[in-house]
DNA sequence: AAAAAACTATTATAGTTTATTTAGTTTTGG
DNA sequence: CCAAAACTAAATAAACTATAATAGTTTTTT
């Protein structure tokens, strides 16, 4: 059992920073130190590992999400929260493992991937739902499309193509391009409250 | 003059819409009912057509926006009618026309299409600055993050593959969308002065 | 005078073969 | 027992060739 966690852990890191193909069984075991035969003494094949890598890294991202939930006390700060952590996790994850996994995994992709889209689009809607109820989001949106287009415009900030990091400040990008998608859907009871928040952080 | 005038316009239909390559100069010399040869006589290459092609249709989309700027009494009005227009033109082209141009013919595309995308950024940034001006639009944000953050937003809604026009109307988008990335930068009196105009939009 | 058709030279594409890489297995040695 | 190295079979990629498409030219016809 901890032997199976460190190579998932090992494999996690070289996968969603270089992809899935580019990185060899035995650059995988000779990172790790141990010998492929190791290796294929608890995983069968790549594909497997390849796969509880992917679980357990949404796995991880749900509990993260999940702590943020508990931090927050009002839907807005929720919100926000997970806008800035959506990005970091989109950062973190090179997009040729993602386009790998579409191409050359389509039954990851289909089971994996998209189910775990899903999920994101349905928590985001629910967020905003608890938002509008809680009267800080505006009550005259589709929150369908809404959360759609927030989700994609997430995709563009953490896309270093075309906001690279070394330019454009994760702190940069927050407060000019986060906090205007939220105060977008924001009802003047929320913008209010944002601005508090604003203040009261630079404040601190 | 008239003959040269009827290629281009007739290049540009299907330039557009099916992209350089696909189209064959013996596609466009029937489309248009003329023979290759009179089309050789005007021009001395496909290249060439597709140069000029590409200056008009981007002359054009100037003098749309010149139009609106002249139609529009306030930054607000202009911000809101430029996004829209902006989508529709996105929509109006095939991505493949665009991905060809950076693959097969990149001496345009450094030449005039970045050309334009720079003018477009800095035509944002100027309409951006005015509405700070005028007070309708926040003054604590840096500029040319939030017009970068905006362009890329409006490739996302036009993009068909993300919100197909057949799902997603351009009045949904419209609704959901552009306005949300509008108020999103908007001050609280430009906030007002939103809300205004969409309520008068609803009476008439 | 211009369209239509025929033509050619060039280029892109599809198909094939060859070479390389790598997943997974087996063997060796400490 | 496990790491390290050697091995094989299968998949990938590279190189090449044959074929088809098409930009641009020339000839014929209306």
């Amino acid at each position: 059992m901890e032997v199976k966690e460190r190579i998932i852990e090992g494999a996690a890191q070289l996968f969603l920073r270089e992809g899935v193909r580019k990185v060899t069984m035995d650059q995988l075991a000779s990172s790790l130190g141990i010998s492929k035969r190791t290796i294929y003494e608890v995983f069968s094949n790549k594909d497997e590992i390849l796969k509880e890598t992917i679980l357990r890294h949404i796995n991880q991202q749900r509990l993260q999400t999940e702590r943020l939930s508990q931090e927050s006390e009002t839907a807005l700060h929720f919100f926000v929260s997970i806008l800035n952590q959506g990005i970091e996790n989109l950062k973190a994850v090179n997009p040729q493992f993602v386009n790998e996994l579409r191409v050359y995994y389509p039954s990851i992709w289909s089971s994996i991937i998209c189910t775990s889209q899903d999920y994101n689009i349905f928590q985001t809607i629910k967020i905003i739902q608890r938002g509008i109820i809680e009267g800080v989001f505006r009550d005259d949106m589709d929150v369908t499309v809404v959360s759609k287009f927030i989700i994609e415009s997430l995709s563009i900030l953490a896309n270093q193509d075309i906001f690279p990091t070394h330019i454009y400040a994760p702190a940069k990008l927050y407060r000019d391009s986060i906090i205007t998608l939220v105060r977008g859907i924001c009802s003047v009871k929320g913008i209010q409250m944002l601005e508090n928040e604003l203040n009261s952080r630079i404040n601190n």
